[in-house]
DNA sequence: TTGAAAGCGCTAACAA
DNA sequence: TTGTTAGCGCTTTCAA
């Protein structure tokens, strides 16, 4: 085996065809200004040299290089890496090529991934995590634009923005649930994070609004979980900011036996593959990933172009589906149960 | 804003530092033979600066990158982010940067990818797809080495590969179901790619060697949700091809009042995520898709260090949950439903 | 211990 | 239409 990273170069090629260095790099970009028969011949004896232009090299002398880079909290989350597609989609129609980089859930991988993307000079950085230290964000930030699709802690001062209205989404859970008659609906939430933090905040605002203030109760998963086996105790929907907390506990009551509508309703948050596969098929607030990620691309391009910085805010929408129904002795649009 | 990709370079460094870029180079490595004062004095002046080393000049200047490719077919597929998860992790323990290519399920893409990360100067790549044409394999591996986990159609000759033993998984699901006393077993699977073809051979094999050869049929996914409204030709057992093909039949079930396991038991294959979250959950074959991960990244090394190639095969095995039971009527270990 | 100089593979003036 | 030359940012001899 030869040494690593010896692959036949530009040079290899013009001393074959019998012609300079130059000539041989035109003749495989543009083409512009080479001769048909010259650049008809490069073009062969490149191809029979199996000659692949070393993109480093390419972009250390042009001084560009036309590549993005990504980094995703999480690659086993549907939800970034439906995001991460439309982020693809935007760059591919604009010409550029992406690195992915995984950040594996953990703020300090995530923060040295982010490191050395700089170090591979890609022209900008999109960060699909809200689990990022706002202080790498700003040191990767000084030297390329930076846009992060999420909800971090803090968002440091020239940076884009892509989040999804987290208060409107609860709201709308929230609505949904009352308006099939539930009063008790808990909130189900495990994290602290800035997003979640939304969700809870703005679930306490709205039952407080429906005069619902006295039955609002933000549970733990356990706690939740734990409450199903306590018939009094457990309230008739629950509101989950995510699908898979969504999905356990649905899958917690299938266990305990109680019934999923029919005596506990349950909207999860962010519309993954898991609403539509579950059984009963889960009503979720769906926010649009894809279309979430062809705005960050955009940011990076208006940000590249020297634009000003922006924050956008995208609004979810809740999709119904089985998993939420009316509650008992409710009457709703003239049907009763 | 300024030109893309200008960053303090080690020139800026070494004139702030009034010392020479070899000195600057050598001081923010390793650090031998630099003065404890001066090198003190490049660090500080770099950090201040904000100096990161450009990773493909020095790459370039190296002869080599420390940097391995890994083109995944699906991102949205847990099978293949937790082998992903494998190789990073082993690439990190041995010094190796990776990075990350989508293939988007699709094979074109996918050969694009791959010549994408060779012109980066990977110094290996490894495909987790089985989606990959062999002439691009072929293409890929004349200048660096290949490893593909997965079974593509034909591993050109030169490219390690890390798949698992499809056979012994197909045959582990339906003794797993004969032992139950299931004899209507059938088979759902949708592709005719190799790893499925495989599924299928070893299940009309056993099937045949425990005399169920006459109750052995293979079916569409659609044909098999057809089936489930036909109490008469429903099959007591399905063995089906993946995950996905088993929660989809599982969700169909219940729409149509099958219950599962009671009128029918699925076994699934890849035990994804899914396979826990189900409910029922999914009786499974596993593959221990991290640990092939790191196989595929032990089979990179050695093919660095110019040993021959090689071809691993791990043994699947079958995680028993509860979507399988005994059929109707059917003793086990003494035990009578 | 430090610096000068050559070169990695490529592009982009500029000349011929 | 072609070739020459000077870098891009870095590492690495080799001298000083």
């Amino acid at each position: 085996m030869t040494s690593p990273l010896r692959r036949p170069t530009i040079v290899d090629v013009a001393k074959e065809a019998g012609v300079s260095k130059s000539l041989v790099s035109l003749a495989l970009r543009d083409g512009q200004g080479v001769g048909a028969s010259t650049r008809r011949r490069i073009v062969e004896v490149a191809e029979q040299l199996g000659y692949r232009s070393n993109t480093w090299a390419a972009s250390l002398a042009r001084g560009r290089s036309h590549l993005i880079g990504i980094v995703v909290n999480d690659l086993h989350s549907g939800y970034h890496t439906d995001i991460v597609d439309g982020i693809e989609d935007a760059a591919a129609s604009d010409g550029f090529a992406v690195v992915l980089s995984h950040g594996r859930r953990d703020p300090v991988i995530a923060a040295a991934r982010l490191d050395s993307l700089g170090g591979m000079g890609v022209e900008a950085i999109v960060v699909v995590s809200g689990q990022i230290d706002r202080r790498d964000l700003e040191r990767a930030s000084r030297s390329r634009p930076v846009v992060v699709v999420g909800r971090p802690h803090e968002v440091p001062e020239g940076i884009g923005q892509v989040s999804n209205d987290d208060r409107l989404g609860a709201r709308l859970a929230v609505h949904h649930l009352a308006a099939l008659g539930h009063r008790r609906i808990a909130h189900v939430t495990s994290s602290r994070r800035p997003a979640a933090e939304e969700r809870r905040e703005a679930y306490l605002e709205t039952m407080e609004q429906l005069g619902l203030a006295e039955h609002a109760e933000i549970l733990e998963p356990d706690a939740a979980v734990a409450r199903l086996s306590d018939p009094a105790g457990c309230p008739s929907a629950v509101f989950a900011a995510n699908d898979r907390l969504a999905r356990d506990l649905v899958g917690a009551a299938f266990d305990a036996g109680v019934d999923v509508p029919g005596a506990l309703s349950v909207v999860g948050y962010d519309d993954t593959d898991l609403a539509r596969a579950l059984r009963p098929a889960l009503t979720s607030v769906e926010q649009p990933r894809r279309d979430m990620g062809h705005r960050a691309f955009a940011l990076v391009g208006s940000l590249l172009a020297g634009d000003q910085v922006r924050h956008e805010v995208i609004e979810p929408r809740l999709v119904v589906r089985d998993s939420t129904t009316a509650a008992a002795g409710w009457t709703v649009a003239g049907v009763s149960r």
